[in-house]
RNA sequence: GGGCUCGUAGCUCAGCAUGGAUAGAGCGGCAGCCUCCUAAGCUGUAGGUCGGGGGUUCAAAUCCCCUCGGGCCCGCCA
């Protein structure tokens, strides 16, 4: 962790300096400086002490620095003033890019900050009724690239997907079989299952409930007779929804996520644990009895802000928020583990993949539940119901535990003017639409996924034409996933995302595929060489700029994964490998490696490259984004 | 009505937590670069009242207040 490590040395050095110089200590701050010209780190010291002082804050600066340069120093060469106070920090070039590359060919930006952590990472939780959308991938990506943080930082990580199969959104499909008639199967056989739910059965549905109100009764009806698992219509909707999930799941297994266990919501329902953590609610005083106003009759939380959440209604049943409380306490073991689970299938990174059942289940199963975090993505629209959560979590688990319940919020995908143009939806003059699924306006994530398959099939046969079949498809379909998934990675999460299918499209730029030249460029450097110099010792030889400015970058690594994970900003990431490879490709164009003639200088880069090329790899599998030695 | 959130270049976005040194990328535009490691690349160039106003400060895109504009949430439904 080599900028950690010089971050460390100049605090040090300072609180050193100070200690002798017989300043008095005060909080500062250790920082990277606007432009490399200043060096890689300066401090605001000699303004926080002039300010205490009221001395002039470059005669202060002058002084510590002076201190420092007498005394014996690690990676930091020198140490300089600038207008009107800061004090600049310079390393010492060839001892720290041995550190630095040293640090990437053994593991790349690892910092065990998890200690063997358990936590749970719940996402997807998409309503087992329809396909998935282009709004749906961007919770795919996030839980998917936070559980791949987690997991390289070393926490132990469950990833669980909700599956949501009591709810009005499933019961309109049931609706839609049972009463009005709909075919069980597809029209056409080479529709997807989910497809067909969601695009035809569930929006038609919803018209005909528009257009005949009367007919919403039969909501009502499946509604109720999906809470007995004995009915019929509860049989037939659990082989509907088995069938759609498998669908929803080859969808995200497309895109290189996977999951430890689907937890189904009736089966929280169907437990009748509810009254069990009701009783240590009320004892604990955190839902109270309203025994008057518009709740009266109801047990109702009055959450920080002084509103009411109604959690008991006054005919003494249980609201769904009550459901996701337990739940909430399952997770971070709370509660009896109150599931049974069984096997479902093996996914087809060979891990299987659980889901919890009615039946006994199978005694041997690993744990899943007990964390000492929970990570809920879920859209921003959720973010009041899932601060009642969290507020209710933390209070019922009391100040002394760290047992936290978060909730990852993330802005929704809307569609680009032209986008929804495309799909016949009425813009008006708005910049952008939101998709709703019961109205049918969205984009199907498998249909941006072929559309870009397409395309980098193309563009990739083009630069390979004499390239089989098999590594053709291979290719083009990782391209065509890591377009995807840095698409809707690389930005901020509490910002709405407009999606934009022509820009979707692109390959270059500031995109997942990017990412895939750089690093196939910078490996074939190192397959044409053919080896690797053995016990380079010194780097003294990388004196070029663009070596430098690499190196320094390619030295923050731990810093970055770390503030990712930690701040829960996988954005961070796409950022860091973007910027490392503008980097790596002003360095490749203007200077040669292989042909370098100066054997040492050679061996030098051909580590810088390789090294370089293992930090890439790295953050490429913390996006789900495959790195291949050719494109 | 109450609450949350976003507003930075023509477009898509970093930077805001912890105020500091010339506000950064990509796309698009324009002008260039393949007898040399993959041109899905690179170089140069044009393009900015950081939504507006006020305040705090030696210093504000960043903190505070007001305001305008976009979006979302606020049922004993799920």
């Amino acid at each position: 962790m080599p900028f950690k490590a010089l971050k460390k040395e100049v605090r040090e050095l300072i609180g050193k300096a100070l200690n002798e110089l017989g300043y008095p200590t005060v909080d500062f701050l250790v920082q990277e400086p606007p432009s490399l010209e200043f060096g890689e780190l300066s401090s605001n010291i000699a303004f926080e002490i002039a300010k205490k002082m009221k001395r002039n804050p470059y005669e202060i600066a002058s002084n510590i620095a002076s201190k420092i340069m007498s005394f014996e120093k690690k990676l930091i060469k020198e140490v300089l003033v600038a207008q009107p106070g800061y004090l600049n920090f310079r390393v010492d070039k060839c001892k720290y890019f041995k550190t630095t590359i040293h640090h990437l060919l053994d593991k790349p930006g690892y910092s065990d900050i998890g200690k063997g952590k358990r936590v749970i990472v719940e996402h997807t939780s998409v309503n087992p009724n329809k396909a998935l959308h282009i709004g749906h991938l961007r919770n795919v990506v996030i839980g998917d690239v936070i559980y791949r943080l987690l997991k390289y930082t070393n926490h132990e990580v469950i990833v669980l997907n909700y599956i949501d199969d009591s709810g009005a959104q499933v019961a309109d499909i049931i609706v839609g079989f049972k009463f009005l008639g709909f075919p069980e199967n597809p029209p056409k056989p080479n529709i997807k299952f989910d497809q067909y739910c969601g695009d035809y059965v569930y929006v038609k549905v919803n018209q005909i409930y528009s257009q005949d109100p009367r007919t919403e009764n039969y909501r009502k009806i499946v509604l109720k007779e999906l809470e007995n698992p004995e009915s019929e219509i509860y049989k037939f909707a659990r082989n509907i929804i088995e069938k759609v999930l498998i669908e929803q799941l080859k969808t995200c297994s497309e895109l290189n996520a996977y999951y430890d266990c689907l937890n189904f919501e009736s089966h929280i329902i169907f437990s009748n644990t509810w009254k069990k953590i009701f009783e240590q609610l009320r004892e604990k005083n955190l839902i109270s009895y309203a025994s008057e106003g518009k709740n009266a009759g109801c047990w109702v939380y009055k959450d920080e802000s002084g509103q009411e959440k109604v959690i008991i209604r006054s005919d003494g049943t249980a609201t769904y928020i009550a459901k996701d409380i337990l739940y909430a306490a399952w997770k971070l073991g709370l509660v009896e583990d109150f599931f049974n689970y069984e096997k479902f299938f093996v996914q087809k990174n060979g891990k299987v993949l659980w889901r919890t059942t009615l039946s006994e289940g199978e005694k041997d199963h690993p744990t899943f539940n007990n964390a000492e975090l929970a990570i809920n993505v879920i859209d921003i629209r959720q973010a009041w119901l899932q601060s009642i959560i969290s507020e209710i979590l933390r209070k019922f688990v009391g100040k002394e535990s760290d047992k936290k319940y978060i909730h990852l919020g993330y802005e929704v995908v809307s569609l680009s003017r032209d986008t929804a143009k495309e799909i016949g939806v009425e813009v008006g003059d708005k910049e952008f639409v939101h998709m709703s699924g019961r109205s049918g306006m969205y984009i199907n994530a498998d249909i941006v996924l072929e559309k870009l398959y397409k395309l980098s099939y193309d563009e990739t046969k083009k630069r390979n034409p004499e390239a089989d079949e098999k590594w053709l498809n291979e290719v083009a379909h990782s391209i065509a996933v890591s377009a995807l998934r840095y698409s809707l990675i690389r930005q901020d999460l509490g910002k709405i995302l407009v999606f934009d299918l022509k820009e979707a499209l692109k390959l270059e730029g500031d995109t997942g595929p990017y990412l895939q030249y750089t690093y196939a460029r910078a490996y074939n450097i190192i397959e044409k060489y053919g080896k690797l110099p053995k016990k380079v010792e010194t780097f003294d030889k990388l004196v070029e700029d663009e070596e430098y400015i690499l190196l320094i970058e390619l030295s923050k690594i731990s810093d970055k994964i770390e503030e990712a994970t930690t701040k829960l900003q996988p954005n961070k990431i796409a950022e860091y490998a973007h910027k490392l490879c503008l980097y790596f490709n002003t360095f490749y164009e203007k200077h040669q490696v292989i042909h370098e003639k100066d054997e040492s200088k050679r061996e030098q880069r051909i580590l810088l490259v390789y090294s370089f090329t293992k930090a890439l790899k790295t953050l490429m599998e913390l996006l789900g984004i495959e790195a291949h030695k050719r494109i």
